[in-house]
DNA sequence: CTTGAACCTCTAGTCACTAGAGATTGTAGA
DNA sequence: TCTACAATCTCTAGTGACTAGAGGTTCAAG
């Protein structure tokens, strides 16, 4: 049996974010001593870690709900987890394929203007005053 | 002079989004009828347009303000422009990065079950259980 | 038994909006 | 001119995933 603080140092969870988590019904609500103080044993290190490695990856805390709720049932099929790591998936692609837009405008805007300019020439804000100079939608 | 509504219409903003930008100091207040409701000219039009597009490129509402600080000073030297783009630059590039570590291992994660399994023998739960699977630092 | 680090709960703040309540105004048709 | 009713107004609260801080209590080492 350990302390929140001892958890959040194996973990690298902060321990507000480890009471959150419980609040939020990821964490199963923790033993407590006599003085009201949680203890967690391996079960709750490990869940944890779950949490946290899928948090990590990207998934949200209602995402990471569902998987919990099927973790805890071992028999149910699994087509929901990989639903929701499928739908995570794309979610990230489609980050990038953003991101990368951006990075094309942003790259042409920062190379425009060396910096040594007057504002009222500057490349930089007269690319933001007109999509016009941009090269695709983003 | 136009209504928010019209000119929301015009920018594709929504019209408390317009609200929150005034509040916001990002827009100046707008001039009111004599029912107190906000007019807009064509300035008020190009400084909305420049800040949906500075939003689109994704630059926090604090850059904006500092870049339009700039932009209302036609004389200054434009350098703070290009240190907010280049940083915003560096941003997207790190996003990227990170998200491209994140969609190799969910695609492994991803491939690695059909969904016709049982919870139990799920590699999307055994994944994300552990950390160790994965092949790189994300 | 004392000290002080760690813990407790609760509230509020972050960012960039979005939603809704309840009241008022603008405008087009009768 | 009157009447609908859409659009506008202000204000408060909610979103997601935490983070920070106040003010009080408990644990464990010496
Ligand atoms: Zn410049
Ligand atoms: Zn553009
Ligand atoms: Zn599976
Ligand atoms: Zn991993």
């Amino acid at each position: 049996m350990f302390s929140i603080g001892e958890l959040s140092r194996r973990t690298k969870v902060k321990v507000p974010t480890i009471r959150y988590y419980e609040e939020m019904g990821l964490l199963a609500e923790a033993e407590r001593t006599s003085g009201n103080q949680r203890r967690y044993d391996k079960a709750g290190l490990e869940r944890l870690s779950f949490i946290r490695h899928a948090r990590d990856l990207g998934f949200s805390i209602e995402a990471i709900l569902s998987l919990i709720e099927l973790q805890d049932h071992p028999d149910r099929s699994c087509e929901t987890a990989t639903d929701i790591a499928v739908s995570q998936l794309a979610d990230v692609r489609e980050k990038i394929k953003r991101l990368k837009l951006l990075e094309k405008e942003l790259k042409r805007i920062s190379d425009g203007c060396d910096g040594h300019g007057v504002s009222e020439n500057c490349y930089v804000l007269a690319s933001l005053a007109d999509h016009e100079l941009c090269e695709r939608e983003h």
